[in-house]
DNA sequence: AACTATTTATAAGA
DNA sequence: TTCTTATAAATAGTT
C-alpha cells in the first residue's frame, strides 16, 4: 500500500513474510483499540503466526474470558461439546453409581427387597448378621476401651494428689506457714502450687487426646493399628 | 481520517457511532483477511457493538474452536470452566454424597467403626438390627408365598390331568381308537392334545407371571402393594 | 527501527 | 445503507 501495490497472496520472503505480520498486527491491533473506543464496542482478537506465535488484543472494558462467554450464548454450545459430553458421561456414571449403593443400603436396611430372590436373601442377612456381630464387639472393645482411659485417669489424679500430699508434708516440715500464703499471686499461687505442679500432671497424663471421661462417649479416635498399640503399651507399663 | 481528523473518543452522536461501527468493522476484517493471507496466519475476531450485536472474523484456515483450544492452551487457564463450574459443583456434590453413601455401607459391614462414638454404635446396631428384622421376616414371606405358587401349580397340574382324564374317557366312548393315532401332527397332536387342551391350563394359572417353582429361588417380583393384593385375591378364591 | 512514496481507509456529505 | 471524495492513516520497499 505504499512504495508499490502488492497482491493480497502469500508472501513466500520468510523474513518479509514476518516483518510483514508485525507491522499488520500492529496496525490491527490499533484499529481494534481505536474502534473500541470511538464505538464503545468491545474487540477480542486472536491471532496465531505462522510460526505458531500467539498474540491477543482485549479492549480494556472487558476480558476474554467475558467475550467467550458471550459468543458461546449467542453461537450456542454445540462448540464445547467433546467437553461437554466428557463430563456429561462422567456425572452419569457417577450417578448409576449413586444409585446402586443408595439400593444396597436400602436393602440392607430391609427396603427395596422385591428385586432380591430368596437366595440372595439369605446371603444379605447372612452378611449384615456377621456386620453386626462386627460391630458389637467393636462397641464393648470402645466401652471397655473408654473405661480403661477412665482408670487411667483416675490413677493420674490419684497420684497427682499423692505428690501433692507428699510435696505439702515435706515443705510444711522445712517451713510451718507453706502453703497459707494470702491470695495476692496468680491463678497458680491461689491453687498452692508455688510452681512444678502442673509439670507433674503433664509428667503423668498420656502424651495425646485420649482424656475424655467415658461419659461423655465421644470415642477416642482410633487409628486402628495404633490404638491397637497404644493400649498394649499402656497396659504393660 | 478523511475529510477531516478526528479525536480517539467516544463519539456521542449515536446514529454516527453506528455507522462507523459498520465502516471499521468492515475495514478491521478486511485488514484480518489480508494478514491472514499475506501471512499465512490465523486470526480470530469477536466484537460485540455497544447495543450487544456480536461480530465475527474468523481465517478460513481455521475455526474459532481450534483458536479458542490454541489459546487456552496458550494461556494455561480453562475458560470453558466457567460453562462448566455449575456441572462441576453438580458432580463434586454427587462425589460427596457417593463418598458418603460408602461411609455408611461400610460402617453397616462393620468397617471404619473409628469416626463413630460409643452411642452411634449403639444407635446404628439398633438400625442394623430392625433391618435384620424386618429382612427376615420377608424372607420368611418369600419362602411361604415360593410355597403357595408351588402348591397352586400343583393344583393346577392335577386338574389338568383330571380334566384330561374326563376328555380322554368321554373321547373313547365316542371313539375307541381316540388317541391311538399315529405321529403325523405337530407337537400339540403329539401330545395329544386335539384342541383346547392349552386354554384350559391358561385358564387355572394365574393371570400374570408368578410361576417360578420354589427350589428356583427366584423370587416372583412383589411390587409391595400390588403382590399382596394378588396374594389375598389368590387366597379367596 | 526509521523513512517516505504511495496505497488504503474512512469522515463527512449526498 | 451505499456512493463519493478529500484527506488522514497505513504500510511496502528501502535505508
Amino acid at each position: 500500500m505504499a512504495r508499490g501495490k502488492i497482491q493480497i497472496k502469500k508472501i513466500e520472503n520468510q523474513t518479509n513474510r514476518q516483518v510483514t505480520y508485525s507491522k499488520r498486527r500492529n496496525g490491527l491491533f490499533k484499529k481494534a483499540h481505536e474502534l473500541t473506543v470511538l464505538c464503545d464496542a468491545k474487540v477480542s482478537i486472536i491471532m496465531i503466526s505462522s510460526t505458531q506465535k500467539l498474540h491477543e488484543y482485549i479492549s480494556p472494558t472487558t476480558t476474554t474470558k467475558q467475550v467467550f462467554d458471550q459468543y458461546q450464548k449467542a453461537v450456542g454450545v454445540d462448540l464445547w461439546n467433546s467437553h461437554y459430553e466428557k463430563m456429561q458421561g462422567h456425572l452419569q456414571k457417577l450417578k448409576d453409581v449413586n444409585r446402586n449403593l443408595r439400593r444396597e443400603i436400602r436393602q440392607r436396611m430391609g427396603e427395596s427387597l422385591n428385586d432380591l430372590g430368596y437366595d440372595q436373601m439369605v446371603n444379605l442377612i447372612e452378611d449384615i448378621d456377621s456386620s453386626l456381630r462386627l460391630i458389637r464387639e467393636r462397641k464393648v472393645f470402645s466401652y471397655f476401651f473408654s473405661l480403661f482411659l477412665f482408670s487411667q485417669k483416675l490413677r493420674n489424679v490419684e497420684e497427682i494428689h499423692r505428690n501433692l500430699v507428699l510435696e505439702f508434708d515435706h515443705a510444711r516440715q522445712e517451713d510451718p506457714h507453706y502453703g497459707l500464703v494470702e491470695n495476692e499471686g496468680d491463678y497458680n499461687s491461689v491453687l498452692g502450687f508455688p510452681n512444678g505442679g502442673p509439670r507433674i500432671i503433664a509428667l503423668h497424663l498420656p502424651p495425646n487426646h485420649h482424656h475424655h471421661p467415658p461419659n461423655h462417649h465421644h470415642h477416642p479416635s482410633l487409628h486402628s493399628g495404633g490404638a491397637a498399640s497404644d493400649l498394649t503399651f499402656a497396659l504393660l507399663e
